[in-house]
RNA sequence: GCCCUCAUAGCUCAGUCGGUAGAGCGCGUCCUUGGUAAGGACGAGGCCACCGGUUCAAAUCCGGUUGAGGGCUCCA
């Protein structure tokens, strides 16, 4: 039998060989290193029957994909040790994830906690340690082994039954893979044997919901992890430790950035070096947007219920507004206060600015000449939250959204939208964020307009997508209730993934408002509404770039950017005027004047990442010069004010560095 | 909303068997006036998140509430 190798030559096996002899064929230590085997692209176990002309890699501990084989190994070395120590546990599925894996368990009364992961590691360690076989099998569905699986948990587990159904109707085969006594339903494929499970440890439980559903059971999930080696697993965890030290909840308290309390859970206080940087976000997004075009506008925050029923938002999302409610004092005892029913028109606090742009639209007549209009706002939008998914500032209940909506005609739709991806890849790569994953998210259930509107957004947005040439992937389902759209996704220290810009197609919300203007044609017709953000969330995209810079920011961002100190309190009226000095440049600078030493300074200094420290002394002070430090390498150079502020980057990247950059 | 964990000084954390609190950093005052990552002394900070229970006695044990952390679900 002939079979091709990766680097274009070929063995010749008996009938029947498995990849393993292969391996065995072409070298012990291949044998020995093997993990599993690619057949015809196919991730195979290593047992796997070769035939006549396969083209056949082996996979050693080296590739990426024999450590999704390990890691799916090891969920199953985990199952079993789970029903060593749990007996009553019934399983559901486990499979691999980025960094490892985990298992869905049904714990009827019970639960698995931390506390219980040393005993379930020391039987995974046992399990290992016996180097037993995986063996893969095949059933009809009512035969030994078939019966032996249904019996390892109890014989009573109804999630079995669903998967086992669910394989069935698709009729596709039903694979099983045993180790010792312990039998799982899984297509493979799997490491030859528990003795490659060594380095696996348990990470964390936590709940969810059988087929992601929140109205069917809660499961415990049991996460974990695995590696080839010891080492490998060892800098993993303080790779994990290092990305907790980089988290913007962290940073944000030990710079000092921002702050929250109890009174107030999801709301974010600013503290002043936090409100700088959000200025500064700020003041570049104003940039950017008036040399596009868009004209800046202010609408209320509170708006008449009345106008959210109008939208569709109180229809969609009413647990998530929040309303206002007036109070009146008891005539007679100022102590007694009571809802003031009679006056109150019910109100409530924008979850969006749409509405409020909407309303100016409609205040002028609009011609076809003027489009596109594109409407911008700074807009705090509130959002309430279901108690736990608050995080940081990344999901909370008060946010600024760089938003703006472009009205527009149904033509200009593409030209729009390619702008807007051109625009946003300019800002992100200012900030250095180049992981953005683009999806293309298409009519959920809850949903309102016609057929033919979704259609048409939708193939709009794919349009302009394609004609860019970059890389997305389609969301179905996922899109607004009044529109499909596009989303930027950046991913944070811990490579959780969040939503930042999104460019939103809406043919709805125009109608709903009755919002017109006057076409070529001298008709009235209805535009075309793009809702849009590129930060998303001012607070979220501070969050990112605090994680993304590490606390480190680029000079004109940091909200320090020089601290003057004087090498003692005779310099400290030269210092004081070399901070003006400063200032008047444009430079965000302060003195230390307190009486620790020089050395303490430029340690506090370091320690709050300020970019530059200057040092100024006799020397100094004599020939009117300054002595600046830089943060990043520590190298110091003698020079004069004037001089040196020409030479630092005080602007952010252009279109043209930020791309040389990359 | 759901599952697990947690809550002690501004911050990071100790606090043993239940006997009403401790460190470092930071902060304040004083001494020190110095050349590139920590000079010294003294001092002020705590209703141990909140509410209830057990107990002669609770930071400590038990319930609940709130908030936080890790996930799930959700995210216009």
């Amino acid at each position: 039998m002939h079979i091709q190798l990766p680097d274009g030559s070929a063995r010749e096996l008996e009938a029947g060989a498995s990849a393993a002899d292969l391996a065995l064929a072409i070298g012990p230590g291949l044998a020995k290193a093997a993990v599993a085997a690619k057949i015809n692209g196919q991730i195979r176990d290593l047992s796997a029957v070769l035939n006549e002309g396969d083209q056949v890699a082996l996979l050693t501990k080296k590739d990426e994909e024999a450590l999704e084989v390990l890691r799916h190994s090891a969920a199953h070395l985990m199952a079993d040790a789970i029903l060593r120590v749990f007996p009553k546990a019934e399983l559901t599925i486990g499979p691999v994830v980025e960094d490892g894996f985990y298992y869905d368990i049904y714990m009827k009364d019970g639960k698995i906690t931390p506390d219980d992961f040393p005993a379930i590691e020391k039987e995974m360690e046992q399990i290992a340690k016996a180097s037993v076989p995986f063996q893969r099998c095949v059933s009809n569905g009512n035969d030994e082994i078939f019966a032996r699986y249904r019996a390892i948990d109890g014989g009573h587990n109804k999630f079995k039954t669903e998967l086992i159904a669910g394989i069935q109707e698709r009729g596709s085969e039903l694979s099983f893979y045993k180790h010792g006594d312990f039998i799982d339903l899984c297509r493979g494929p799997h490491v030859p044997n528990t003795g490659f499970l060594k380095n696996v440890k348990l990470t964390k439980v936590s709940g969810a919901y059988w087929r992601a559903d929140s109205t069917k059971e809660q499961l415990v999930r049991v996460y974990g992890t695995a590696f080839f080696s010891k080492e490998e697993l060892k800098d993993y965890l303080t790779q994990l430790e290092e990305a907790k030290k980089r988290d913007h909840r962290v940073l944000g308290e030990k710079l000092d950035l921002f702050t929250f309390t109890e009174d107030a859970p999801g709301f974010p206080f600013f503290q002043p070096k936090g409100t700088l940087l959000f200025n500064t976000l700020v003041g570049y997004m104003r940039k950017q947007i008036s040399r596009r075009g868009y004209l800046e506008v202010k609408t209320p925050l509170i708006l008449s219920e009345e106008l959210w029923h109008k939208s569709g938002h109180y229809q969609n999302y009413l647990e998530n507004m929040f309303f206002t409610k007036l109070k009146l004092r008891d005539e007679h005892d100022p102590e007694q206060v009571k809802d003031n029913v009679e006056e109150d028109r019910p109100m409530a606090v924008k979850p969006m600015n749409c509405p409020g742009h909407c309303m100016l639209y409609k205040s002028h007549p609009h011609s076809h000449n003027e489009f596109p209009l594109r409407y911008s706002e700074m807009g705090l939008v509130h959002r309430r939250e279901m108690s736990g998914v608050r995080h940081g500032l990344f999901r909370v209940q008060a946010f600024t959204q760089d938003d703006a909506h472009h009205f527009c005609t149904p033509e200009q739709i593409g030209s729009e939208v390619q702008m807007l991806i051109d625009f946003f890849a300019e800002v992100y790569a200012a900030f250095g964020l180049t992981d953005v994953r683009i999806e293309l998210s298409t009519r959920p259930e809850k949903s309102i307009g016609s057929d033919q509107m979704w259609e048409t957004a939708e193939s709009s947005l794919k349009k302009a997508l394609d004609e860019k040439g970059i890389p997305y992937v389609v969301n179905p389902g996922d899109g607004a209730f009044y529109g499909p759209k596009i989303d930027f996704h950046i991913r944070d220290v811990l490579k959780r993934s969040w939503q930042c810009g999104t460019i939103q197609l809406d043919f709805s919300m125009p109608e709903r408002f009755g919002l017109t203007y006057v076409g070529s044609d001298g008709e009235k017709h209805t535009p075309v509404m793009i809702h849009r953000a590129c930060y998303g969330s001012l607070e979220r995209f501070l969050g990112i770039i605090i994680e993304n810079f590490a606390g480190d920011f680029p000079l004109w961002l940091a909200p320090e950017q020089v601290v003057v100190i004087p090498v003692s309190e005779k310099f400290n009226d030269y210092a004081v005027s070399v901070r003006e000095q400063l200032l008047d440049a444009g430079v965000r600078a302060h003195a230390n004047l307190s009486d620790d030493r020089v050395g303490y300074k430029i340690r506090d200094a370091s320690l709050k990442k300020i970019p530059y420290v200057v040092v100024v002394g006799d020397k100094e002070q004599a020939s009117q010069t300054i002595n600046v430090r830089n943060r990043d390498d520590g190298q110091q150079l003698e020079t004069t004010v004037s001089e040196w502020v020409g030479t630092i980057p005080l602007e952010p990247p252009t279109r043209a560095t930020a791309v040389a950059a990359e």
